[in-house]
DNA sequence: CACATTTGACCGTG
DNA sequence: CACGGTCAAATGTG
C-alpha cells in the first residue's frame, strides 16, 4: 500500500471536512423539517446526535496532528522531548519524564471497548476541559521490561449509545504473547481474574476538584455501584482490560462477551489468515485482535511486519 | 507478595 | 500560565 503524498492527503482531508460540513448542514435542515409535525421528538433527538457526531468528527479532523485510522506511526523516540532520568526523587522530578510532543496518533472509535489483544497498564486519568467524561491513560505493560513505547488514551465521548475514542500512540515492540488465544480458550469460563474496573462516568471523587467524598480514596466495584447505581447497567466485565459497556441491553453477561469473542474466534482461527506470512507475523509479534475483530488491520499488520526486519 | 489501579502532584508544551 | 500527560506513593487485589 503506497502512502499518499502530503498534497493528496491534505486535499483529501479538505474534501472530507467539506463533506462533513455539507452533511451537517443537511442534517440541520432535516431537523427543521422534522420539528414541524408532531411526534418527531425521537427523530429529532437522533438528528441531534448525528449533528454532534459530525461536529465531533470535524473537531477531530481539524485538530493538529491527528491522523485517521490506519496511519503508520513515526519512530516513538521522535515523539518525546526529554531523555530518561532514573534518579528521580519526589522533590525534584524536573526533566525526569518523557512527555509526548505532538505525536502521530491512530484514533479508533467504537461503541464498545474491544480488547485489542495487548496488555495495558493504566497510569493516569484526567478530566479534560469541556469534556464530559474523563480521559484514561494506558501504557504497555511491557514498557520497562521490553521497552515497549506503545500507549493509548481512552475516552468516552458519548453516552447512549456509548461511544469511546481510543487514541493509540507508538506501536508495540514488545513480543508479548497474544492474550487473544487465551481469551478464546477461556471464553467459556467464568474466570475474571484479570479484569480491571474502569468507570467512564464522571467520578466526583477524582482529580483536583473539591472532593465530594473526601474519605473515599478508592472504591470497590460495589462501592462504585452504590454511589452511582446507574453505572451498573452500563458496565460489564470481561477478561479483557475493561468492563465493557454494553452496546445493547447493558447487562453484564458472559453471553455478551462471548458474542464478540466468538466472532474473534472464528476469524482468528481461519487457516487462510493464519497461514499468511504477513498476518502470522502480526500474530507472532504484536498481536492485536483489532486485526481479528474487524478482520484485518492492514496498516497495523504491515507496520508490525516492517518493524521486524528478520521476517 | 507481586502486580494492579487510584489519584494528587509535578512539570513540559503551546 | 492553563492544560493535560506522566509520575509515583498509597492502596487494592488475588
Amino acid at each position: 500500500m503506497e502512502s499518499p503524498s502530503p498534497e493528496n492527503s491534505s486535499a483529501n482531508l479538505k474534501r472530507a471536512i467539506e463533506e462533513l460540513i455539507r452533511g451537517r448542514e443537511f442534517t440541520r435542515q432535516l431537523k427543521e423539517i422534522i420539528k414541524k409535525p408532531l411526534g418527531g421528538e425521537v427523530a429529532e433527538d437522533l438528528v441531534d446526535k448525528i449533528m454532534d457526531s459530525f461536529s465531533e468528527t470535524l473537531s477531530v479532523i481539524n485538530s493538529d496532528d491527528v491522523r485517521v485510522v490506519g496511519t503508520p506511526f513515526s519512530s516513538p523516540e521522535d515523539n518525546y522531548s526529554s531523555g530518561s532520568c532514573k534518579s528521580s526523587t519526589l522533590k525534584d522530578r524536573r526533566g525526569c519524564y518523557k512527555r509526548r510532543k505532538t505525536a502521530e496518533s491512530n484514533i479508533k472509535e467504537s461503541s464498545d471497548l474491544v480488547d485489542d489483544g495487548h496488555a495495558w497498564r493504566k497510569y493516569g486519568q484526567k478530566q479534560i476541559l469541556h469534556a464530559t467524561y474523563p480521559r484514561h491513560y494506558f501504557r504497555c505493560t511491557h514498557k520497562y521490561d521490553q521497552k515497549c513505547q506503545a500507549s493509548k488514551q481512552v475516552q468516552k465521548i458519548q453516552d447512549n449509545p456509548p461511544l469511546f475514542r481510543t487514541t493509540y500512540y507508538g506501536h508495540h515492540t514488545c513480543k508479548a504473547f497474544s492474550r487473544v488465544s487465551q481469551i478464546i480458550l477461556d471464553s467459556t469460563m467464568d474466570g475474571d481474574s484479570n479484569s480491571v474496573l474502569l468507570s467512564f462516568d464522571q467520578n466526583p471523587n477524582c482529580y483536583n476538584n473539591v472532593p465530594t467524598f473526601p474519605s473515599i480514596k478508592q472504591k470497590t466495584k460495589e462501592e462504585v455501584f452504590n454511589f452511582y447505581p446507574k453505572i451498573e447497567d452500563q458496565i460489564q466485565s470481561s477478561s479483557s482490560d475493561y468492563f465493557l459497556p454494553a452496546a445493547n441491553d447493558g447487562h453484564l453477561t458472559p453471553a455478551t462477551f462471548e458474542a464478540s469473542g466468538s466472532h474473534m474466534t472464528a476469524t482468528a482461527l481461519s487457516p487462510d489468515v493464519m497461514s499468511s506470512g504477513v498476518y502470522s507475523s502480526c500474530t507472532t509479534t504484536a498481536t492485536s485482535n483489532d486485526n481479528l475483530e474487524i478482520g484485518i488491520d492492514f496498516e497495523e499488520c504491515l507496520w508490525n511486519f516492517e518493524g521486524y526486519s528478520e521476517h
